[in-house]
RNA sequence: GGAGGCGUCGCAUAGUGGCCUAGUGCGCCCGCCUGCUAAGCGGGUUGGGGUUAACACCCCUCGCGAGUUCAAAUCUCGCCGCCUCCGCCA
């Protein structure tokens, strides 16, 4: 949710943000109307409650012919406060219901346009000259076979398309990398976190993945209730409805969760082995801080996905997102898309958003203004999401680092987790 | 799934239709007093919104939402959450 106070002062802002994201700017024009007619219809209803007020105050102390005039009066009060509230709750509504279509102020400095507008900040590494070795790489899929890692097959049997079964080495495999990123997570001063995978239509629709996300989303009809695409919502909605206190700084958290989505809109799209699915695991980071905080803390973030990805030894590049393809909380965000032998292709294994105060007002998430004094107001903090690690990983790691045999070297930093240097043909 | 209890300011509690402009204690903030600290004394202390140049004033907020009433923390209905017990269960 953007911040109307701000949309009155600065309009052209948020005309220019939605002309960068490729969105209509004609509802801010909207929305400035709809709150005028918000706030006159309020101060007309709050002058008659006012009266209305006090009148029946009299009417306590009165008697006799005194009463049954101030009845008389405040009975035909009482009717039309009835309908002045009724008008300026709808005209609350709809002022609601337009700010709700607009996205995220978009930060100075983010490219403008869709999804292949993003601008390249930095490419790691170099993708292997599978040539030059003399072999053809295989894809994760066959990769997976071999070693009796990763069985479709039967995950279509139970579970239908786009579910699988991870199997022996497959499991410890994805283990060694969340262990990794647990890891990493505490030495980074990152709370861990174990969360509701299920949550309430409220936490769902605050963390922004009831609009445009809308079709990704499973819900369960019994019980109302949402399964999550992502830990971030789990953690985002932690706080909701908190005052916090960020006078110690950021409070960050990392979260290892499965995540459920229903990859509505990308039938046909990256159908083979485990690259798009249904469910997954991923170990995600989260912020809470103070705004002016958060431009330092999306840089940090990054930096931290980065460690993960030099650990893990796969050339990657880091590519800041076009303004068009942003979600709606986002104002920032950055990816990094790791070398797909195979697809000859970076394809997203890690992505952070900076979310400013987008989220967490929705999610009614504050600080003190002037820290400690009881006497200072609120106002909302920041949020900050990244993605450390997830079962997607084990694409980029099986494809680059196999060996000609279909055997896969274990990069050094996921050795002590695995306990094997290679993943053999036959290893369980 | 069934039965019962509970939900009031950061915490603890008072409040069963108008005297509630929600009281009190603790905590916290400011000040006074004071070798220092503690104690004591005085004041302040939910959150959101609106009007205003400002000082101020007004409206909403007693888990949430409807309703009854001139008037609701208080009465009615629905929902949510927590606790206790029973039943069922991967």
């Amino acid at each position: 949710m953007i911040d109307i106070k701000e949309l009155r002062d600065h309009p052209e802002v948020f005309r220019a943000s939605q002309k960068a994201r490729g969105e209509d700017d004609g509802v801010v024009d909207a929305i400035l109307e709809a709150d005028l007619r918000r706030r006159s219809s309020l101060t007309e209803f709050e002058q008659l409650r006012a009266s209305q007020k006090s009148l029946s105050k009299d009417v306590s102390t009165a008697t006799g012919e005194d009463r049954d005039r101030l009845l008389a009066q405040t009975k035909a009060i009482a009717a039309r406060v009835k309908e002045l509230a009724a008008t300026s709750a709808a005209e609350q509504d709809t002022l609601d219901s337009l700010m709700m279509t607009v996205g995220n102020v978009i930060i100075d400095g983010v490219p403008s346009g869709g999804e292949e507008d993003f601008a390249l900040l930095e490419t790691v590494g170099t993708p292997r000259d599978f040539a030059a070795e003399g072999f053809a790489p295989r894809d994760h899929l066959a990769l997976g076979e071999i070693l009796g890692a990763l069985d479709i097959a039967r995950g279509s049997k139970v579970g239908g398309s786009r579910f699988y079964y991870l199997r022996g080495q497959g499991v410890r495999l994805e283990n060694a990398v969340m262990s990794l990123c647990m890891q990493v997570a505490r030495e980074e001063g990152h709370v861990p976190l174990s969360v509701p995978n299920l949550v309430k239509e409220p936490s769902m629709r605050g963390a922004g993945y009831l609009d445009s996300h809308a079709d990704e989303v499973y819900r369960l009809e019994a019980d109302d209730l949402y399964l999550i695409g992502t830990s971030e919502v789990a953690i985002a909605a932690f706080h909701s409805d908190e005052i916090l206190d960020l006078s110690d700084g950021p409070l960050r958290y990392a979260a290892a969760s499965t995540c459920y989505r229903r990859e509505a809109g990308s039938h046909g799209k990256d159908t083979r082995g485990i690259f798009r699915t249904h469910q997954f695991q991923k170990t995600e980071m989260f912020v809470f801080c103070r705004p002016e905080d958060a431009l330092a803390e999306h840089e940090r973030l990054l930096r931290i996905e980065r460690r993960i990805l030099d650990a893990v030894e796969v050339p990657y590049r880091v590519i800041d997102v076009a303004a068009g393809d942003l979600g709606g909380p986002a104002a920032r965000k950055f990816d990094c898309e790791a070398w797909i032998p195979t697809q000859e292709k970076y394809r997203e294994l890690t992505s952070t958003s900076n979310c400013t105060t987008f989220q967490a007002r929705r999610l009614n998430i504050r600080e003190r203004e002037s820290g400690g004094d009881s006497r200072g107001g609120t106002r909302s903090v920041a949020t900050l999401n990244g993605t450390m690690a997830t079962t997607r990983w084990l694409v980029a790691i099986l494809e680059n680092h196999q060996l000609a045999d279909g055997s896969v070297r274990v990069p050094a930093a996921l050795q002590p987790f695995l306990g094997q240097t290679t993943l053999v043909p036959g290893g369980i």
